[in-house]
DNA sequence: TTTATCGTTCAATATGTATTGAACAATAAT
DNA sequence: ATTATTGTTCAATACATATTGAACGATAAA
């Protein structure tokens, strides 16, 4: 394993792990980001030296997403693991849920505030238009990516 | 402090949290959005029920996002803190900056791998602009807010 | 001067969760 | 039938950091 490697490696860790996930999460989507076949559960707990349960675990993560997906090969029983032809729009989608998500909390709770003075109210919802917004543009992009 | 405020800034403290900040610095955002007029650091305390230690730090870091500001009046000595006019906006440019500077990160990390293949190569630029990207559309909606 | 108030800093601790080792079921090999 | 692989789950722990209490300096009040 190169040290440019092994650096984009760490730099995806840091990365994930700044947006909410696990370290060996992101190290798991470079390591395969910088493979062109799949690996094998073991392969990748070796290359990262981490245990097998927490690229078993991390690697369901990465599936669930949308980023990687399950290969195999005729007469052998271990599971592969390959990056997804473009996670990019799925990246693009996750951070749109997330951001609608927060807008639908927020318009909850909106909701219950209805005796408060105008300009309070007006204050959440800017703040639910912010993540509604981001949300959109975000899901555009997303779509122009596909088409 | 009506149970409709209490739930809202709640859910702020959860939503900073998800964000990569604390959760009393959703919370004391999620309370200066709530008042019109500026709060003591030691009113905060008390309606956060929380140390003033926390709420001084988080009261700082929410400064220096440029997300409240500080105020104060004549003849009391006292610290207060207010929501600046549109948060909105410098929220916009706060996930800007976070996603430009992963953007740079990828770029040097890129740089070091000029010898690998090309697919892979194209990967990383893929992701690099995925960031790029991102920051671009997100500080559009700023500046079309600011305006 | 003494006493009280206000805000900050920092070492100690509390807290959440990422990570692991071990146990396990399922399957294949011998 | 026995042994070895493979992948998963989960309780235990390792780890990072949020939060606090206490000490402090600065300033105002008494």
């Amino acid at each position: 394993m190169s040290d440019s490697r092994e650096n984009f490696i760490e730099l995806m860790g840091r990365i994930h792990q700044h947006d909410g996930q696990s370290r060996i999460h992101g190290r798991l989507f470079g390591l395969l980001l910088m493979e062109k076949k799949g690996l094998s559960l073991q392969q990748m707990a070796d290359r990262l030296q981490v245990s097998k349960a927490s690229v078993s675990t991390n690697a369901r993560h990465l599936k669930e997403k949308g980023l990687i997906r399950l290969t195999s090969s005729p007469g052998d029983r271990q599971d592969y693991y390959e990056l997804v032809s473009s996670p990019y729009d799925q990246m693009y989608d996750l951070i749109r849920k997330d951001m609608l998500d927060m807008a639908g909390q927020i318009a909850e709770a909106r909701e219950q505030l209805e005796g408060e003075d105008s300009v309070i109210i007006e204050r959440v919802e800017r703040l639910e238009e912010f993540y509604r917004i981001s949300a959109e543009v975000l899901g555009d992009i997303a779509n122009k990516l596909r088409k």
